[in-house]
RNA sequence: GCGCCUGUAGCUCAGCCGGAUAGAGCAACGGACUUCUAAUCCGUAGGUCGCAGGUUCGAAUCCUGCCAGGCGCGCCA
């Protein structure tokens, strides 16, 4: 509708022209677009305005010229306004809306798909969470964020691949502190003297492990020490830890209905060479340098405020080294974009990799980092704190118990992700109209009830590929829902160009609150069987979109509630 | 100290690649169920868009400088 309107718009500019009124045929850019007080009308533009300085007249003349000149051949405006300082603003006939039903009917559930990505393969990492730990709920504000937004891609014909990276390398010091705190749960509980480690993980869960490794490995597990050598039985508790943990969360993010289609092993970056490979490329380009017995990458040279360091004097290669070569490996991929989500708290990461990004010679634009911000749990209204070493916390998984997945979703998308966001555990339980959840589920389950009932009446439901006849469907409230649902691929368009799912819950809720209000005004069942059939069409195309929106977001759309 | 993010109604937040009278929900107050689900709706009230400049016909939106809060500034991740 937009498009057209923007179409008649510079036909009659260039009508004006050829009439020999306007002195160009060259304008300047305007947006049309829908006013946000209704009696603005459905939608205006600021064309007058902005090229007021191209055609060197005042505005509202400019406005006059256009509108003397607008061909309307489907007759889609019902009338036009000179207004404020210059907008045209533009009334649509409530028939010009029905195609938007039809079209809705007949895409179903691809309703509001865009092929902006054409096929371009995209990768979208998110989650990567250290096994050292279960999943707590700032994880599973990104997972979610992350999850919907790879939906989305993939909605609008991006090849998606979702990818989650395990830090899964023995040597790094966390894995190793968590395989000495498991070490030494196993020797309290098997009634040996222990010192806990000072900055070991304090969590009942080390202590779950510590019960399953016991039982498998038993005495095992202290015989080595004994004799001097503990290494092993330290990794053997890491390694046994790890993989337990990591089990963990694979289910803790199916509960959240989220899979990825890549489990990919940091470990397997140094196994197959590619770590050293990188290095010592990167080396042959003096892109790396010696100092004080460690190497460093000169991330300066590409924007990073200082040098950093790729591996230690101790000859331990940093995080930062195989997320070089991690990051080379996507690019080798063929991804054509690498978007990588992450805690708010690494943006301070953000240079050097794309420092290094650069460095590799592939192009930085390709690759874009969604931080997502800190979640606060509520209870009460007070905060719980939240501490992974000092094992306070809740986990992801039993806040999902406790309010279910689909409120869950739905709550942490419903902030930008670069705002923090309160998780009122209270809230997402409640069953009412503060919770968003169910204000929008609600219409899909109202919906259903409706067309249940329809059925049941025997009422003539629409055929299949035949709009029956909609001239009913021209009050405020009919315009309003098709106005609603004929902005939704527009929606889904800004959501996956700016990376932004929270657009998505936003529009569910404006819809579902059209639709709840028409609910209330008008009733879909009535004696008069073409209203009746013409608004079973028109609250139908509402399921269809309240579905598939829920859908993108990973929430169900429930029959019944 | 430097960098990033945030600052909009009493509370929680949308809107931010410039548009008209800044929106929603909650909380407050007043209404609507013999009706397709009241997990709903309608109405009233509520604002120096952190502050100060600048750019513009026009700024919550862009620029600069301040103020407040969060996060980050390791040969940790």
């Amino acid at each position: 509708m937009k498009e057209r309107l923007r179409k008649i718009i510079i036909d009659a500019a260039k009508q004006a022209h050829v009439a020999g009124i306007l002195h160009t045929d060259v304008f300047a850019g305007a947006v049309v677009e829908a006013p946000n007080v209704e009696a603005h009308g459905d939608f205006a533009t600021n064309f007058a305005m902005a090229n007021a300085s191209v055609l060197k007249k005042p505005p509202r003349k400019i406005a006059g010229i256009i509108l003397e000149h607008i061909d309307d051949p489907d007759g889609i405006i019902e009338k036009f306004e000179i207004a404020g300082p210059g907008f045209i603003n533009f009334f649509i006939r409530p028939s010009a809306w029905h195609p938007i039903l039809c079209d809705i009917h007949e895409k179903k559930e691809t309703y509001g798909a865009s092929d902006i990505g054409r096929n371009k393969k995209v990768q979208v990492e998110f989650v990567s969470a250290n096994p050292t730990g279960p999943l707590h709920v700032g994880h599973g504000r990104g997972a979610v964020v992350g999850d919907s937004l790879a939906s989305i891609l993939a909605f609008c014909q991006y090849a998606v691949t979702r990818e989650y990276y395990i830090n899964d390398n023995g040597r790094q010091i966390d894995t190793l502190t968590l395989g000495r705190s498991v070490h030494a749960r196993c020797r309290e509980l098997s009634g040996r003297d222990v010192t806990f480690p000072e900055d070991g993980y304090k969590g009942d869960y080390v202590y779950d492990i510590a019960r399953d490794l016991l039982e498998k490995d038993g005495e095992n597990l202290f015989a080595p020490e004994e004799t001097g050598s503990a290494d092993a039985v330290i990794n053997r508790c890491a390694e046994f830890a790890a993989a337990g943990i990591l089990a963990g969360i694979r289910t803790d993010l199916e509960c959240l209905g989220i899979r990825f289609d890549v489990w990919f092993s940091e470990k397997g970056l140094y196994e197959s060479g590619k770590v050293r490979d990188i290095m010592e490329a990167l080396k042959l380009d003096g892109r790396v340098y010696e100092k004080d017995g460690a190497l460093w990458f000169k991330s300066s040279d590409y924007g990073d405020e200082k040098d950093r360091v790729v591996v230690r004097s101790n000859g331990q290669t940093t995080y930062f080294a195989s997320d070089i070569a991690y990051h080379r490996d996507k690019f080798d991929r063929g991804f054509d974009r690498v978007v990588d989500v992450w805690g708010a708290d690494h943006h301070g990461y953000v240079p050097r990799l794309s420092a290094a990004i650069d460095a590799m010679g592939y192009d930085r634009e390709c690759f874009k980092v969604i931080l997502v911000h800190l979640v606060n749990l509520l209870r009460d209204n007070v905060q719980i704190a939240m501490s992974t070493r000092a094992g306070e916390f809740t986990t992801l998984k039993d806040v999902v118990d406790e309010v279910g997945s689909d409120a869950a979703r739905f709550i942490f998308l419903t902030r930008h992700h670069e705002s923090p966001l309160d998780f009122d555990l209270d809230l997402a339980k409640k069953k009412t109209n503060d919770n968003p959840v169910y204000y929008v589920q609600y219409v899909h389950a109202r919906i259903s009830s409706i067309l249940k009932k329809a059925e049941a009446d025997g009422c003539a439901a629409p055929k299949a590929g035949i709009a029956p006849d909609l001239s009913g469907l021209n009050t405020v409230e009919d315009v309003r829902l098709m106005k609603h649902l004929s902005r939704y691929p527009g929606i889904i368009e800004t959501a996956a160009l700016m990376m932004e799912p929270h657009r998505v819950a936003y529009f569910l809720m404006e819809l579902a609150a059209a639709f709840h209000a028409y609910y209330n005004k008008h009733r879909v069942l009535t004696d008069d069987p073409d209203m009746t059939v013409a608004r079973l069409y028109l609250v139908s195309a509402v399921a269809v979109v309240i579905k598939n929106g829920l859908n993108l977001l990973g929430v169900f759309a429930p029959e019944s509630m």
